[in-house]
DNA sequence: CGACGGTTTGAGTCCGGTCAATTGTCGTGG
DNA sequence: CCACGACAATTGACCGGACTCAAACCGTCG
């Protein structure tokens, strides 16, 4: 097997993660739990940290290609990517929106087999696959680690295959809703709102749509007075019991 | 991480895992390469047989059941069963149909997140799952092989993405007899059949269509010249190159 | 202010779903 | 060996949800 991999974090945490630098030799990584470095005892971040180039990117910009070879692993730090892959006449599926402390490279063999693309300005860590898994193989908890995302992701893949194969317009735009406000109430725990950094192409891409549904879908859910639409891409939920319901597909 | 596991092979190769059945203590998973004990070292069996029990199911029979507490890892031993979960209403998405050597348990937590069914009479290993991983844990290979396939399923898990979101009935349908094509020719080098073990049903369900739609897209590639149906579900391949490019999704 | 990209809204079409009837296949038992 | 029943597969007629094409709207930034 081979793989590239890579991992991200929020901006405002790098106050933190600079904090850290020195202790830890891994400014991008040290924020521990929210990345592959979680795995590592403290004392040998530094091996890590040796291996560990960070860079960042702006808006659209592409961090990875669909068919390059996959030389690294990403860890990404900063904020969101989406991961898609095309068909030969444009066609796109975008597979994941990647937030911080997300890996990179799980999905990935000799080359990569999606492309990845900045959603905002974005900071990642950048692992070389050779030394990358010569630390894994240093650090057992590290493996086991990775084997338990690689379990969730799959479990998430299912999850969007029923979505994409058997849900309605309507239904997958509850799905995506409630799939963004779970993550924003990991963070913040009474949040009931979401802010949707990507575009209305990207969601439609994402759910196996238009961006005409999407649009659509957006505005009955608001009609229904079941979600509320604010400037800057902000979507309060005002009715968290229907969205969820229309989300799991029960019947009428 | 919590996991439950299993694996496939198939009925013909039963005289082989017997006969070596003594010298290794597991039947079926002698099969060394079609199984989870691929990466075992070989001395060693005897510590994977002492956690097995071996099991039959019928055609039809439930193995495990989504939402059940995740007690088991198998490994598929004997031809075919089919994965899936179920949307409250009833709506059903197969994620998989596994065959000989393949792992179920990869993408369960603590407890089942689908549902496995036999298509035909099916023999599999069952390993209690803290047993499992105290074995997985001893032996290091096993962790790095899970991994690697672990990996294998997410890149296949976002194809299907890409098939189930993007791709049109017809489509969908020549992407599946491709890939039966591309595993038929994995044992068979010069295949240019497959045999459909499931019902029409059930690919319906694998593709996000209905019945009626995979049997109207079958007759068309028939007419078309591309495909021949036989008796037995088997479905030869007359032009390999036309239905390769309409799976691949080229631009007309 | 005007230009540009993204979003919304509208009108019309079509692919795939639904409903229903027919045909085919296979196993069982007379 | 054939008749029968059960179920899978096919075929046909029709419908509707999501797509297409097109225009209007809006927010952002020079």
């Amino acid at each position: 097997m081979a793989m590239a991999y890579a991992a991200l974090s929020t901006i405002n945490e790098q106050a933190d993660r600079r904090a850290n630098a020195a202790a830890t030799g891994c400014a991008n990584c040290a924020a521990r739990d929210l990345s592959v470095c979680g795995a590592m005892p403290s004392g040998d971040m530094s091996r890590v940290a040796s291996i560990v180039s960070h860079r960042r990117a702006d808006a659209g910009e592409t961090l990875l290609s669909e068919g390059d070879k996959a030389m690294h692993f990403l860890n990404i730090v900063d904020v969101t990517v989406k991961v898609y892959k095309l068909l030969p006449d444009g066609r796109r599926q975008i597979t994941g929106f990647l937030y911080p402390g997300d890996l990179l490279g799980l999905a990935f063999n000799d080359t990569y087999t999606s492309t990845v693309e900045a959603l905002t300005p974005v900071k990642y860590c950048l692992f070389p696959r050779r030394q990358f898994e010569r630390v894994v193989d240093e650090f057992r908890p590290m493996e086991k680690q990775l084997l338990a995302r690689a379990s969730n992701e799959l479990v998430a893949a299912q999850e969007q295959m029923v979505m994409l194969g058997r849900k309605t317009a309507q239904e997958k735009i509850a799905s995506f809703l409630m799939a963004l406000l779970q993550r924003a109430r990991r963070v913040n725990k009474a949040s009931d709102s979401v802010v949707l950094t990507m575009t209305r192409s990207d969601i439609a891409d994402y759910l196996g749509l238009t961006t005409e549904t999407v649009s659509r879908g957006f505005t009955r859910l608001k009609t229904e007075g079941w979600i509320e639409l604010c400037a800057g891409g902000k979507v309060r939920i005002r009715d968290t019991e229907a969205l969820a319901e229309l989300a799991a597909g029960a019947d009428c």
